[in-house]
RNA sequence: GGAGGAAUAGCGAAGUGGUCAUAACGCGGCGGUCUUGAAAACCGUUUGACUGAAAGGUCGCGGGGGUUCGAAUCCCUCUUCCUCCGCCA
């Protein structure tokens, strides 16, 4: 949620700002609302200090024993008008937020200005994909050979879009999850556990809702919904919080499952375990100060990169322009690992900084030593997302006899440097 | 799932319709006096949001709603926590 104030006071940057990311936004709308905010808000202040002021004289009379019938009378009539204006006061104010939660954030200016992912940067490539010398099978073919991705047994129990692992597959999931945890726990980032299921209110909070209402599963009869990233719930962790300033950064990583709707990917990626319905992942997610979170979004990617450097894949980071982000990102980096079957990058990992986008609704503020308070910037990205991991491994390291050789970080892990 | 109790500042806690929530009292924090330094003692200080050019004003006692001229206090509702019972991994 952007800055109302900031929006009145700075109409025409605002509104360039957004138009670089391709849509057009009510701005002037809320300009008028709030302005008729402001002026109901003045009336029925003024009336509500006049009844403080009555109200301490009825108080008075009647400790005087003195009739006060008169006075209360006249206020009665003023509660009808205050009642008016403060309804009417509710009102804009629903109208004016449901608007400001409709705009997403304002790009970042060191953000390359584009209009699809074709205008992405690319900003390094680690590692050259390997030229094989035989044609490599795609991770689900060579997956179900070994038995250790099993795709038909899994749409019996739930449906098309989702995997079940078996054997090795299971158990080199598994590891992945631990490896990735290790790693960010080796450098400064507290685990989190959190619930898979989450409430609207916290799903409004990172933004996920309104406007995304249809990406998410929600769960019959209840407020919950499950978790699609655990961006959601770890970021909500400290929703109506004020963070003393010298504890920040604050660094958490956690691992969920998540789960996707997929409503507009109907045909896309249908094969393996690239794009399902339930996945696992990693995520780091950053609390920091607003003067140190480009900083901390260039510690966050390079965290995540970690990941791949130490699988030994190859991958490479682009910096998405302002057409290609996400709605409440203000500067995003897209990791992406090399797959063979597809011959081009795959999304991995999604490093992103939302400014005080996210922390605006959630109310998360930090306060320096000197008592001033301001909201906290948010950053997450994925650390890294492990079903596509997998795929990206049993695809990369490949060999010719339909082996896959376990990356070396993993052996102590998973107990073998080979799976056939 | 059933029965009861609770929620007030960083923490504990008083206040149960109108001399006041810039909230008694205690602890903690911060500043100071004293001290070579520290402790103790003493003195002072210690919410946030909105609105307004300012003076000022409005709101905030877990969240939301209601009654009243006036609500921390009465009513409804939701949430969370505690105690007991039942069930359970």
């Amino acid at each position: 949620m952007l800055d109302i104030r900031y929006i009145v006071n700075n109409l025409k940057e605002v509104q360039n700002a957004l138009a670089t990311r391709g849509g057009e936004y009510p701005l002037g709308k809320i300009v008028s609302l709030d302005k008729k905010r402001r002026d109901i808000l003045q009336e029925v202040e003024q009336l509500k200090a006049k009844r403080n002021t009555v109200s301490e004289e009825v108080a008075k009379l009647k400790r005087e024993k003195k009739d006060a019938s008169a006075i209360i009378a006249q206020m009665q009539e003023v509660n009808v008008r205050i009642k008016t204006l403060d309804d009417g006061l509710s009102e804009v104010e629903k109208d004016i937020k449901d608007i400001v939660l409709g705009i997403p954030n304002i790009p970042h200016s060191s953000v390359v200005i584009g209009k699809s992912d074709e205008d992405n940067k690319v900003e390094r490539e680690h590692l050259k994909p390997a030229k094989f010398k035989f044609t490599p099978l795609p991770h689900w073919e060579l997956g179900e050979q070994l038995g250790i991705l099993d795709i038909e047994r899994a749409a019996k129990i739930t449906g098309s879009r989702f995997v079940v692992t078996r054997k090795m597959g299971a158990t080199l999931e598994r590891a992945l999850i631990n490896f990735m945890l290790d790693t960010h726990l080796k450098h400064g980032y507290e685990e989190i556990f959190p619930p898979f299921l989450i409430n609207r209110e916290s799903m409004t909070g990172t933004g996920q809702l309104p406007k995304f209402e249809e990406d998410a599963f929600a769960v019959k009869d209840t407020n919950y919904f499950l978790a699609p990233t655990a961006e959601v719930p770890v970021t909500n962790l400290l929703r109506n919080e004020v963070i003393p300033e010298d504890k920040l950064p604050i660094n958490y990583t956690a691992y969920t499952a998540c789960f996707r709707a997929e409503a507009g990917a109907a045909g896309r990626d249908t094969r393996g375990l690239i794009r399902v319905h339930q996945f696992n992942k990693v995520e780091l997610v950053k609390f920091a100060a607003p003067e140190k979170s480009m900083e901390e979004l260039e510690k966050l990617t390079a965290d995540a990169e970690r990941i791949l450097k130490l699988l030994e894949l190859p991958y490479r980071v682009s910096q998405l322009c302002t057409g290609d982000m996400g709605f409440s990102s203000c500067k995003t980096y897209d990791i992406e690992v090399w797959m063979p079957s597809y011959e081009r990058y795959v999304e991995i990992s999604s490093c992103s900084c939302f400014s005080d986008f996210q922390s605006r609704r959630i109310n998360i503020k930090y306060k320096t030593k000197e008592g001033k308070s301001a909201f906290v910037h948010t950053l997450n990205g994925s650390g890294i997302a492990v079903g596509r991991c997998l795929a990206a491994i049993i695809e990369n390291y490949q060999n010719e006899d339909g082996s896959i050789t376990v990356p070396k970080v993993l052996v102590p892990y998973v107990g073998t440097n080979i799976i056939k």
